[in-house]
DNA sequence: TATCATTCCTACTATTCAAGTAGGAATAAT
DNA sequence: ATTATTCCTACTTGAATAGTAGGAATGATA
C-alpha cells in the first residue's frame, strides 16, 4: 500500500486526539501536527464521515475520538484515507501466479496494521522518551495499552 | 511498496525468459506478455543495466537471464523497477513513532519477496495447471525448485 | 437578536509521478 | 550494403495526489 501524505496527516491527527482529554480544534491539530490548515479540515471531515471521530460546531467546538485509542487500529484509519485502492490492471496469463503473491503481501500488511492501535503507538512513543530504563527493553508494543482518553 | 505496471511487466518478462531455453527477442516478450512494444524495450534495458539479464544485438540477438531462475528473487527485480522509493516527507514530531512501523512493514514485505524466486513462481504455476492431483496439496512454494533454464 | 468562531461541504487548481512514445544511434548477422 | 535487432535520451500524456477557495451551517455568547 501507498503511504500518502494524507494518510500520514490523518494518523498524526488521530494521535493528537488520542492524547487529548477534551475536544480539539482543527486549528490546533493543524499547528501541532504541521498540517496545512485547510487540508486539515478536509481530512478531519473525511475521518468524521467514516465514523472514526466525532465533532461539535461553533465556538467551543472541536473534534474527539469516537472510540478509545486502544480500540482504533492503524488499519482503520488507513483504510479510510487510502480509500479502495484501484485494482491493478489485468495480468498477462503468464504472469497470473503473481496475483497470489500480491494477495499474500496485502494480508501480511493488513495483519500488522490491524494489530497496532493508536494506544500502542502512543505507548511506544512514551517508552522511547525515557530512553532505555532497563537493558533488554521494550520490543513489542502491547495491545492492551491505553483505554481512556488521557 | 507500490506495484506499478512497470514492475508487473518486468516480472512477466523475467518469467518469460526463465522458461525459455535460448535468447528471446523483445518483440516476442512484448507480444506474449502483452507489454507495449516500445515500453518493453525500455524495461528490458533497465533490467540489463541492473545486471539481471544479458543481451545480444543484431539479428539473431535477444535477451536471456544472467543467472538461473532459482537464484533470482522477486525482490531483485522489484528493487530495480521501483527504484529507490523517495523517502516520505518529514514527520511532525508527534507522529514520529510511525516511522518505525513503516520500517517494519517494509522489512516484512522484503522478507517475503526475497524468499520467492522466479523458479518458485513457475513451479507454482505448473502446479496450478494440473488442478489438485492430491487432496491436501501444495501450500508452500519450495525455494529449491528449478536450477537450469528449461 | 446580533455576532463570532468554528465545523462542514463542494469544487477547483497545481504539482508530481507513472505510463507510454519518439527518433534515431550502435551493433551484428547475412 | 542491408536489415534486424538492441540501445539510449528525451519527450508527451494521463491520472492521482496535494493543497486551495469560497462560502453555508451551526452553536455559543452577550
Ligand atoms: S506496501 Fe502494501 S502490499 Fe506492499
Ligand atoms: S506495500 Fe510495501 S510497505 Fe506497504
Amino acid at each position: 500500500m501507498r503511504i500518502s501524505a494524507r494518510t500520514q496527516y490523518a494518523l498524526g491527527a488521530m494521535l493528537a486526539l488520542a492524547v487529548a482529554d477534551s475536544p480539539v480544534h482543527a486549528e490546533k491539530i493543524a499547528v501541532t501536527q504541521d498540517i496545512p490548515r485547510r487540508f486539515c479540515d478536509n481530512i478531519l471531515l473525511q475521518l468524521r464521515r467514516a465514523g472514526l471521530i466525532r465533532s461539535q460546531r461553533g465556538p467551543d467546538g472541536g473534534y474527539w475520538l469516537a472510540r478509545p485509542p486502544g480500540e482504533i487500529a492503524l488499519a482503520d484509519v488507513i483504510r479510510v484515507t487510502e480509500g479502495a485502492e484501484q485494482a491493478l490492471r489485468p495480468f498477462s496469463p503468464a504472469a497470473a501466479p503473481l496475483a497470489e503473491i500480491w494477495d499474500r503481501l496485502r494480508s501480511q500488511e493488513d495483519a500488522l496494521l490491524s494489530e497496532i492501535t493508536l494506544a500502542d503507538v502512543i505507548a511506544s512513543r512514551d517508552r522511547h522518551q525515557d530512553r532505555d530504563r532497563s537493558s533488554g527493553n521494550g520490543q513489542d508494543v502491547p495491545s492492551d495499552a491505553g483505554r481512556g482518553m488521557s
